[in-house]
DNA sequence: GGGATGACACCTCGATGCACTTTT
DNA sequence: AAAAGTGCATCGAGGTGTCATCCC
């Protein structure tokens, strides 16, 4: 079945009329009923009953009711750019593109991957970095982009902003406390969109699924899977952006964040009205934002499958724990929460006056919007990924190599965001003689950001498999390459002032890279070689330099 | 024994009210 | 002079991790 929450009056008035019915959702519970008109409560959002038209009907997509206080759904459409909120941007870290990719229209749009109550995607060895959404657990979901970097013309494009600290968590398997009265996600969901039609409206949503088939125990300092997951439990499992629906103008306008999106184990929660998941302790989850467009009537077409965009971030991987497990990931909450500054040892010290080094906009630096501009993030995005680029490949990569069954070696991009106007590619990263293969896995995974491969015919999955190391069925990918455990791409790094990058493939193939193809312009490149104060000024890039880069100096 | 729960101290956030300044 | 705008202090609500305790 599927619901609707009615927006209220003053988003009503500030909200086009075909927007008007647009609360129409997803959630996979199964067959409960998580929220309908049977159980809405006279002070909370109106609720009803309808059907989309979807594929199953048994299908229930149900969104949480978003709590919207009138003032914010009364200016939803045009926020100011506050300067806290710039400097939000300032100092928030990388950010990055995913691309959605077109459906199969053959099968169910967005509906039927929440036909099952849990679905899962089972991975391989390394959870998280090699998915594949299989049936035991969850219906394969093609419109599931991973880490496509391609910018497939008229489809959108998310950016993950706090990236580089999911980064940090995910090298310690992200933990997250899940309580009764709900726990808000740390590091939180921040996105940025781009390619969207701006007269449209969207729907931004997030919902969290199984990553895979285990339940897991935290032994010996490490995570060990421990019997299965439970994949029958109900409740919650998809959140909705407050401002949906919003314009596609909106929505690329600011950070698009979901801050108060909380986490909880308490299955009651289902019949409230939430802001909360539901999630089982102990087992690991995969959080994934998908951009709905609605059509003119208000409603959701996922009859069309390019109406949704599905994104997944692995990084954004996480365990669901009610306490702590490792305490690696405790210091970092510690670190970078500022809910938990009272747990510094060294606050005074360390922390005061120093906030803006900080890695991340956490709830705190951003505490007036869920939307924060886009305009100046995406330049702080360019800047790092500019100079993550430049670093890496100074520091790490002598030579490039890329996929051996790539045909075209041109490379050609859009913007600075280094996406490229393929619509398919395969990103492959070598990480030469990782001392561990997680850190060859991160530093895999940061690298395949920056360093596209055009002319690949594979799936986002292939690419994300493939980029890994492993292959679709988990196994480890052989490796002949001597100092790569993974296919991929290493800078030759003798050439790298010429105008042109120019990479080698594995297979000895030169390529051309147009240097400002990667935003990584003559100025710019000055402007990097010669400006001392850079490192003072990019607080937020220093720290990305300082100590996910380490991950590069490993390797 | 291990996970779940609730109380606790510490901290941030955001609403509110007030005083002061600027504009009309 | 009155209205509107701005800045600041205050305070309660709520978000943190920690710890003791309970429960299975």
């Amino acid at each position: 079945m599927h619901l609707q929450q009615l927006p209220s009056p003053s988003a009503l008035a500030s909200k086009p009329k075909c927007v008007d019915n647009a609360f129409k959702h997803i959630i996979a519970a199964g067959d409960e009923c998580v929220s309908s008109s049977c159980d809405t409560q006279e002070n909370e959002p109106p609720l009803k009953r309808l059907s989309t038209g979807m594929g199953n009907p048994t299908n229930a997509l149900d969104y949480i009711p978003a709590a919207r206080d009138e003032s914010e759904s009364a200016d939803k459409c045009n926020l100011p750019e506050s300067s806290q909120a710039r400097e939000d941007f300032e100092s928030s870290s990388a950010m990055f593109s995913y691309s959605g990719q077109p459906m199969v229209p053959a099968l169910p749009p967005l509906s039927s991957h929440y036909m099952t109550p849990h679905p899962v995607i089972s991975n391989g060895p390394y959870n998280g970095l090699s998915y594949a959404y299989s049936q035991p657990y969850g219906q394969t979901y093609p419109n599931a982009a991973m880490y496509p970097f391609a910018s497939v013309p008229g489809k959108a494009q998310v950016y993950l902003c706090n990236r580089a600290l999911w980064f940090k968590f995910h090298r310690h398997q992200t933990e997250m406390i899940i309580t009764k009265q709900g726990r808000r996600m740390f590091p939180s969901l921040s996105f940025s969109v781009s390619g969207l039609d701006p007269t449209c409206h969207y729907n931004i949503v997030v919902d969290v699924i199984l990553a895979d088939p285990n339940h897991w125990r935290f032994q010996g300092g490490k995570w060990v899977p421990c019997g299965k997951a439970d994949t029958n439990v109900t409740g919650n499992r998809v959140y909705m952006h407050p401002d949906s629906p919003n314009t596609g103008a909106h929505w690329m306008r600011q950070e698009i964040s979901f801050g108060k999106l909380k986490l909880t184990n308490n299955k009651g929660a289902s019949s409230n009205t939430t802001q909360m998941i539901v999630l089982q302790s102990l087992h690991k989850y995969q959080p994934r934002v998908h951009v709905i467009e609605i059509n003119k009537s208000g409603d959701e077409d996922t009859s069309d499958p390019d109406r949704v965009q599905t994104f997944t971030f692995p990084e954004t991987q996480f365990t669901s724990v009610t306490a702590y497990q490792n305490t690696d990931i405790t210091q970092l909450k510690i670190d970078h929460n500022p809910f938990a500054k009272g747990f510094r040892d060294n606050y005074d010290k360390s922390y005061i006056g120093s906030d803006t080094d900080r890695l991340t906009p956490t709830p705190g630096d951003s505490p007036h919007s869920q939307l924060l501009p886009a305009s100046r993030y995406a330049m702080t995005s360019a800047l790092f990924q500019e100079q993550f680029v430049n670093s890496y490949t100074k520091s790490c990569f002598p030579t490039l190599t890329s996929d051996p069954g790539t045909a075209d070696r041109t490379l050609t991009f859009t913007n600075s965001l280094a996406t490229s106007n393929q619509s398919q590619e395969r990103w492959f990263v070598s990480s030469a003689a990782a001392p561990s293969y997680e850190t060859d896995i991160n530093s895999a995974a940061l690298l395949s950001y920056a360093l596209p491969v055009t002319g690949g015919t594979s799936s986002s999955l292939d690419y994300y498999t493939s980029a890994t190391g492993w292959d679709s069925q988990g196994s480890l990918k052989n490796s002949n390459k001597g100092i790569s455990n993974l296919p991929g791409w290493v800078l030759d790094a003798t050439l790298e002032r010429s105008p042109q990058l120019n990479y080698m493939s594995e297979d000895g193939d030169m390529l051309e890279i147009d240097r400002s193809a990667l935003g990584v312009s003559e100025e710019m490149e000055g402007k990097d070689a010669t400006d001392s104060t850079w490192n003072k000024s990019q607080a937020s890039i220093k720290s990305v330099d300082s100590s996910d880069l380490r991950i590069m100096e490993e390797a």
